[in-house]
RNA sequence: UGGGGUAUAGCCAAGCGGUAAGGCAACGGAUUCUGAUUCCGUCAUUCGCAGGUUCGAAUCCUGCUACCCUAGCCA
């Protein structure tokens, strides 16, 4: 496993977010670095998180501190243990390595604790007010909210109560703690904050121990300070949460080095949904094969779809970080995985949309073999062996009935160099009764085989192609992207059409492709990542990616 | 209509009073037995708008405008 590495990071451009760790280190707020990725268990890693994942884990590498995994399990009845796993095979796969793994409801009895600390220094109240009615206290965005009746109760009272929540004496909404802010704050997060709820269900963790948790405004800064995190960072939309935080931070203890929350925004992808709560209503309904379908923008899909970390890593570099609202061209994000691909893979003839070549003046019978070149930048993977014979398959795209301007691969009456064989002329276009081209006869020169030293004259193209007796037949699943653009609105909507199901031809070595096995598809800008071996109907793969320079 | 944010090219993004980095996209051209790769080159007289300060402003000041977040006992 190939982890990223500080020297990834120091090179690192910096971000605003580092000018304000510099300036923490130079004037010895802080010594040491220490940051946290915490997710909630309630699904999967997506892209959004690798951005997080790269800012947190790569600032600490960059520091030479650290970075804690600690999962945000305050609320029992959204999360689950079975995303657990997932979560901790993406972080790895994406290359990163915690220093140590946390979960939110180990601190649960010291946040309990913090909470009686806060009645006790009359900065919170136990109220009875219904969700309803604690609603409409809270005033709206232009009015200010109005007091509790329970705000002024004996200090002893809400201890008793507090209590009582705690050994289930009540039902789920009946009563909660709050903290005691200011209910005509203009920041509605001040407004008396609920910070304890009752809730009757077995947690992950702590199973039944509880039946009280803490809300999320509470918990994560005590969480942050138990384990001395120097720089929170989290997305934008907590920016009118800071004053809490800070609040929070401030009244429940003393911490020498407080915990900073530095908001940035989140990540927007064209295309690509980002959102937990779709992607994971997509996967419950059945509308994709899973978290890992590859039409998903979790690490789990695109790691399917032939993405490597490395990819991803070097995508979230190029993007930054800042505060400002943005949506990223999925071009950045398949630019990333080619750059990488590129050094990685080698090619093999696929046909994906065949057209099929009688070859007039070769033998029938006969099969040769024919040497390919091989010149990508993985020579160990050597040149390869393919056969030659009568009857072959090019690719659609290389042959036009009559040629566009610059067209220089097959047209009547031209010759090309078939990569790795020999020159060969089309004569005729033979059509089926609609019209479309049923098959090509063309003609080859003995005389221009590849390797050998013929010069007598040029072609200006070149094509691939793989010869039709010993072709493998495969199965194609080309995975476009969930949302499209509605041309009239503009609107985002699913499209029904983002996944294709084709046939087409590939060489006989793809018979030794292992699943998993990522390369490219000669000269198509294909890459296949994921694949899946069958026997039957000599049938090699059925899962293919593409990255192509230019989706349509 | 409160509060909090953000505005630099088609999309991201540096820039922090001294005369607009870089990436993606696009477009030229070179090389190529992959229209791939690689390689060169072009792409903001101007930084949301309007004023002001200054020898000098994307950077400082004033006033506007647009967009995003915010009224869960979710995170």
């Amino acid at each position: 496993m190939a982890f990223a590495t500080k020297e990834e990071y120091t090179k690192m451009a910096g971000n605003f977010i580092h000018d304000i760790i510099d300036e923490d280190l130079r004037t010895e707020k802080h010594t040491h670095i220490i940051t946290r990725f915490p997710p909630e268990p309630n699904g999967y890693l997506h892209v959004g998180h690798a951005k997080s994942l790269c800012l947190n884990f790569g600032t600490a590498l960059k520091y030479g501190g650290t970075c804690n995994l600690r999962y945000d399990d305050t609320n029992p009845v959204k999360e689950d243990i079975e995303f657990v796993k997932s979560i901790e095979n993406d972080v790895n796969w994406l290359g990163f390595q915690w220093d140590k793994k946390l979960w939110a409801s180990d601190y649960f009895d010291t946040m309990y604790e913090a909470a009686v600390e806060l009645i006790k220094k009359n900065k919170a109240f136990v109220c009875e007010l219904t969700p309803e009615q604690i609603r409409e206290h809270r005033g709206t965005l232009t009015n200010p909210g109005t007091e509790s009746p329970y705000r002024n109760r004996p200090i002893e009272e809400s201890l008793e109560l507090f209590e009582k929540m705690r050994a289930g004496e009540f039902e789920d909404g009946e009563v909660c703690l709050r903290a005691k802010i200011d209910m005509a704050s203009p920041n509605i997060n001040m407004r008396d904050p609920v910070i304890y709820r009752v809730v009757h269900a077995s947690h992950h963790n702590t199973g039944d121990k509880w039946c009280v948790y803490p809300m999320y405004d509470f918990a994560h800064p005590i969480e942050d300070a138990i384990e001395g995190i120097t720089h929170s960072l989290c997305t934008l939309e907590f920016e009118d949460h800071r004053p809490l935080y800070d609040w929070v931070i401030n009244e429940v203890g003393f911490w020498p080095n407080p915990p900073r929350q530095i908001e940035f925004a989140r990540l927007n992808i064209t295309t690509m949904l980002m959102s937990k709560r779709l992607l994971k209503k997509l996967v419950d309904d059945g509308s994709v094969s899973g978290w890992d379908d590859p039409r998903l923008p979790t690490l789990a899909g695109l790691r399917r779809r032939g993405y490597t970390p490395e990819s991803i890593r070097k995508f979230c570099d190029d993007i930054g970080v800042s505060k400002a609202d943005s949506t990223i061209d999925i071009a950045q994000l398949e630019q990333c995985a080619r750059e990488d691909l590129q050094s990685k893979v080698s090619a093999i003839n696929v046909i994906t949309n065949p057209i099929k070549v009688v070859i007039d003046n070769y033998p029938e019978d006969k099969i040769e073999m024919c040497t390919v070149e091989n010149n990508s930048k993985v020579p160990e993977m050597g040149n390869r062996e393919i056969p030659f014979g009568r009857e072959i398959w090019i690719d659609g795209d290389d042959f036009m009935e009559v040629p566009a301007r610059k067209y220089f691969r097959l047209y009547p009456g031209n010759e090309v160099r078939l990569k790795g064989a020999y020159f060969i002329t089309c004569n005729e276009v033979v059509k089926n009764e609609d019209g479309s081209v049923k098959e090509l006869h063309c003609t080859y020169d003995p005389e221009t085989k590849s390797g050998s030293d013929f010069t007598g004259r040029k072609v200006k193209g070149t094509i691939h192609f793989v010869e039709a007796s010993t072709a493998v037949k495969v199965g194609i699943r080309e995975y476009g992207y969930l949302l499209t653009e509605n041309e009239e609105t503009g609107d985002q909507e699913f499209d029904k059409d983002s996944l294709v199901e084709t046939w087409g031809y590939a060489e006989p070595s793809v018979k030794g492709v292992k699943p998993g096995e990522r390369f490219q598809f000669f000269r198509k800008g294909y890459y296949i990542a994921d694949t899946e071996m069958s026997t039957e109907d000599n049938k090699v793969f059925n899962s293919i990616v593409g990255l192509k320079s230019s989706w349509k």
